[in-house]
DNA sequence: TTTCTCCTTTTTGCATACAATATGCGAAAA
DNA sequence: TTTTCGCATATTGTATGCAAAAAGGAGAAA
């Protein structure tokens, strides 16, 4: 693991990114023959093939939920450019696409700011949350086949493991990919965008390092809960224990922010409003 | 009105566009005084400025809820260049924005079309759309003033003044400025976003044409109930009456699409899958 | 000291040239 | 006749230059 050192609010002070910052990892194979697969029997996989701008807003997005870039941190073009190795188009493409996602905020002939949550902001993401994963969880319930509930089943399984051995990173990463499962299985596409959208934006805050051991248990007993009302089919029952299971998170996350709140001097993070220097 | 062609599928036939495609619609007035505003006490609105791909990005969106771009045409960038009067930068930063909204697609070295609904994506969205509006009448009926109560009495009541002497566009708009409303009552920027996001897809549908008058008459009459609801801050009753509103909405839409589908020979008007000429 | 103005530097928006990729067509081979 | 290959053309992706706008700073005026 690199370490990274934290974007500060300074307009003209740009982060350092991590040594790896070039957005091409490797030169890309690229072949003619894509696409051009009649009927091979065989389950081939299409060509790994990325677009510069793609591959230049999914970096971005890694920075800004690694944190090296910092919530209301401006984005300066050249000195992106220079550190991504791109020419500026593609930067600026994939300026649109992340802008599309509420992960950045653009303003017209003054840039790109990271997009950062208020309290309200956050407020109003976990109400919005709270009612898509409820749908999900009703319709998860209805939809899901025998064969889903038992991957939920594993990855709840993994998840109990890593709590077990205070794995807190495989924690959340399986806890992500958990929820995840329950709206994909949801089997509406709109809504797992809606979702994924809105995760995106809650990710950047990163609200983990303050879980203590009681609220994590919980969690943990709430996400079997969940596992067993999806496998019985009762979707109204899933649907509220997501809802709780959320109102906990949000009250992990809002307890945090005020937290850090307390700690830096500035009250309100949002977005755009930078502040001079004293 | 300009009468409009509409545009054909085929990949290489471009839309003719209407006669005032051309994106500035005049000399865009910048003035330096933008953004100095200190400390004037009258509510001055900002001065209109636009940015080039923003217009774009505007007129596009026009053109495709006109139906003047259908859905799964084929947006080749050259052709409306020309026809937009603007460089393909901009076009392509238009792109980038509308294909964030969800308005149309990209596909990598392959161009851009504009968004198809297929029946499953429009059960899809109705589905998202009714758990939105639910939890927008929940929050609404807890949060709107009196004041806001009285503006939507207003707006139903020149809806009711619409539908009387059977004005079926105002009628429209102003349904479509009362459900906007009620999600901007409910005071989550988050969810106002989503909703209006998941609307503007649905508006390149326009089903709109085939409404009888016994429809007309129940969705009428459910517009009051809501309002009496919102009035009487029953928010359950509210949501209640909103998702059986939308069901409403739902059948008509999903009527319509089957006749499209069965006068036209295109089962599945999917974007990107463009047939040759037979 | 504060405030205003003018000027320089920095940064963004747009246009265009060049490179990479896809597409269509015809000839050759099976 | 059908399939495959190679080429020409069309279309998209990226880099870069130029112009407009914003930001910052020095100096003059209040």
């Amino acid at each position: 693991m690199q370490t990274v050192s934290l974007a500060a609010s300074r307009v003209d002070q740009q982060v350092e990114l991590p040594a790896r910052a070039n957005v091409q990892g490797r030169p890309v194979a690229r072949s003619r023959a894509a696409g051009r697969v009649h009927a091979m029997p065989t389950d081939v996989g299409a060509v790994e093939r990325r677009v510069l701008h793609e591959a230049v807003a999914d970096r971005l997005r890694e920075l800004i939920i690694e944190g090296a870039l910092a919530p209301g941190a401006h984005l300066n073009e050249r000195i992106l450019c220079e550190q991504l190795q791109v020419s500026r188009t593609p930067l600026r493409e994939a300026f649109r696409t992340l802008a599309g996602e509420g992960v950045i905020e653009l303003m017209p002939n003054r840039g790109a700011v990271v997009a950062a949550l208020s309290r309200d902001d956050l407020e109003h993401a976990f109400e919005l949350m709270t009612a898509l994963e409820g749908l999900a969880g009703e319709l998860a319930a209805k939809r899901a086949t025998p064969a889903e509930v038992r991957r939920i089943r594993s990855l709840q399984a993994e998840m109990t493991q890593a709590h077990s051995r205070l794995d807190l990173p495989a924690y959340y990463r399986l806890n992500r990919a958990i929820h995840a499962l329950i709206v994909g299985l949801a089997g509406n596409p709109m809504l797992t965008e809606s979702h994924s959208r809105l995760n995106a934006r809650l990710q950047a805050v990163r609200f983990r390092s303050n879980l203590n051991r009681e609220k994590w248990d919980s969690a943990l007993a709430e996400h079997a809960a969940m596992v067993d009302a999806l496998a019985a089919r009762d979707g109204a029952r899933l649907a509220a224990l997501l809802r709780a299971h959320l109102a906990g998170k949000r009250a992990t996350a809002l307890a945090q922010l005020d937290d850090a709140g307390a700690n830096s001097d500035k009250t309100s993070p949002r977005a755009g409003i930078q502040e001079h220097r004293p």
